[in-house]
DNA sequence: GTAAGAGTGAAAATCTTTCGCATCTTGATC
DNA sequence: GATCAAGATGCGAAAGATTTTCACTCTTAC
């Protein structure tokens, strides 16, 4: 279960550490907000302070947990770390985002920093639209 | 020359407004930040608030002259419309940025988007990496 | 030239994220 | 199981970026 991977991950297993986690693991939504998970602790009762997400947030991205994600909109989205690189794609209306990945795309990227000279660290690839259901709200 | 420019985007031509787009013109910096703009503007002893400058660039960006972009950082960076779409490359030592347009990354990202019914609005394409320079100096 | 509506600077307010610190836990040790 | 140092936590304050407010000034249409 959870303790293990915190473990794993060379962290001291408390109950904030594990209640964050169970909460990305099996709450449904797989791009979160601090804030989000905040809520989410709040209706579970659970007395951890926003300061202290951020912080776990933070501690399991650096052990390679969970991925934090730069969106349009301010806050920062955090998600589980599934493995393998994906890029996204967002809905402006619904918030919906889809995952995919495109070896075509990350080809070209490579060959593009290659002939500039650049040795590629990452990268961030957003996609912004209107999904299927948004567009027959209409 | 500036004035006509603000005058077709439907803004009053202001002081404030024709400086900030001069700074961005001649600068010598394609990519500058509200802040970068801010102290430019400082140097040529102009009395121009940071609050002006947000908001005039804001306006810019609404208007179309200008786009605003979302690196890693914390701030936005702004840029002159240039006209066509272009993506970036960035270099996370020294900050240099290189712009590039790749047609085989805009198709997939058009046939991704159709594939999950969205309709594309935009998107932003950044990739960090160490540029030559930055290699060498280690 | 004038008036109405826009625009401006400075300060205050927001919003998200991080810090400082007193207090509590965890995990290794006896 | 009790002990204890290192590490965590919660809270409020602080920070950094951007926006809003407000009293005053400027632009533009007439
Ligand atoms: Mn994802
Ligand atoms: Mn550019
Ligand atoms: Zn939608
Ligand atoms: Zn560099």
């Amino acid at each position: 279960m959870e303790n293990q991977q915190i473990k794993e991950a060379g962290l001291k297993v408390t109950a904030p550490r594990v209640k964050i986690l169970g909460i990305l693991e099996n709450c449904g939504k797989r791009h979160m907000s601090a804030e989000d998970v905040y809520k989410e602790l709040i209706s579970q009762d659970e007395e951890i302070g926003l300061a202290t997400v951020y912080r776990v947030l933070t501690q399991f991205e650096g052990a390679g947990l969970v991925c934090r994600r730069h969106f349009e909109g301010g806050q920062s989205v955090f998600e589980l770390n599934s493995g393998e690189h994906h890029d996204h794609l967002v809905c402006i209306k619904c918030g919906k985002i889809v995952e995919f990945v495109d070896l075509t795309i990350e080809k070209r990227q490579a060959k593009i920093a290659a002939d500039n000279a650049f040795q590629i660290e990452d990268h961030s690839l957003v996609v912004y639209g209107i999904c299927g259901d948004c567009q027959n709200k209409r």
